[in-house]
DNA sequence: CGAGCTATGTATAAGGT
DNA sequence: TACCTTATACATAGCTC
């Protein structure tokens, strides 16, 4: 109701490659672009069968971490090959199961997003079955925020979908309804002063 | 002089984040990519002062890696904080089993699992245990609800025990150390935009 | 291969709700 | 606080040299 204001939006501005300043900005920029960041990096092992592992802490020395397959395994090789003058480049020979191993690897987290698409275009989703419950054991700390993100995508697309049945059936349907099942503070503080809750 | 046709180039297309099969693109889109991966990690760290780290090995076993300040320091806590569990260097008291704070070792997937008890027990949003592996399109309009708000909550769980409450006031870190920013780890001609994968 | 181009897909900075 | 919208900066696919 007090919108008569023509404060349109800006749109994205170009900023400068520094230290962020404003605590508000930094912490909304910092999950933003660690996001992003993963996601990259989940794209780059996707289309290349490339083993990728990223490491970020945050100036509070929070740990994140995206790895595929793991990311230990692949830190593992690269201290090897950092402390190991023996022989690095001359690998005997590759064997041509270089790539499928790794795509294989790949699969698993894949097969989630795909499961994803599935359920989106087409409607014949239940045979394969989908249990989000299962990879979860089999992941490691790392690929939760990658199951994190496609959790996101997933209730985008569901909302879609349940937007389209509500136009449908003109029912009024709000999903954040306010004392409904929305979910609000879910019982941690984030105060950029204060940390944890332990 | 041979473009005499006007063969306008096309753009960029819109790929499929499958494994590429043609290896001349699969070679010409790593080094693209692993480029733009380093160049987000080393934003991300200069944004937000945090340290970052990302190593990606070829499919043909080459290194790849970017660190801020060094890759090894941040490899060195990351395991530190990975494999030592009852190291009460950063635990503030003992939580239940139930994460909060740090992402200790084990208890991290079955915290995980029980995501749904879990949201019971703190919100009871899921309306006492939601069934996931049913497809989205044979769920009626109440039940996309609770699928959508257990995504919802099941997010904010993931996400409280892995991270959050981040960045209090920050340090000062040197982001752009000279020579920290890529490594070769072979021995393979290197410039300090990437290198040839072999 | 790596560098340069163009057109276009994506990631995101601001600001609103 | 989180998410949505808008407008734009930025990354990059397909080609050429």
């Amino acid at each position: 109701m007090k919108n008569i204001d023509k404060k349109k939006p800006m749109g994205r501005q170009k900023i400068e490659i520094k230290k962020i300043e404003k605590k508000n900005n930094l912490q909304v920029t910092f999950s933003k672009r660690r996001t992003g960041l993963f996601k990259k990096a989940a794209q780059l092992s996707a289309l290349c069968g490339a083993e990728v592992a990223v490491i970020v802490l945050s100036p509070a020395k929070n740990v994140y971490a995206f790895g595929n397959p793991s990311a230990d395994s692949i830190i593992d090789r690269f201290l090897a090959r950092n402390s190991s003058p023996s022989n690095p480049k001359t690998t005997p020979s590759s064997p041509p199961h270089d790539v499928l191993h790794s795509c294989e690897a790949v699969g698993r987290l894949e097969a989630v997003k795909e499961r994803e698409k599935t359920v989106e275009e087409s409607k014949e989703v239940s045979g394969g079955g989908f249990r989000w419950d299962e990879p979860i054991d089999e992941l490691g700390l790392d690929e939760l925020e990658q199951y994190m993100a496609s959790l996101e995508v997933l209730k985008k697309k569901v909302r879609t979908r349940a937007d389209e049945i509500a136009m449908a059936s003109a029912s009024s349907l709000n999903f954040f309804a306010p004392g409904g099942i929305a979910m609000d503070q879910n019982g941690f503080d984030f105060n950029e002063d204060g940390v944890c809750l332990g």
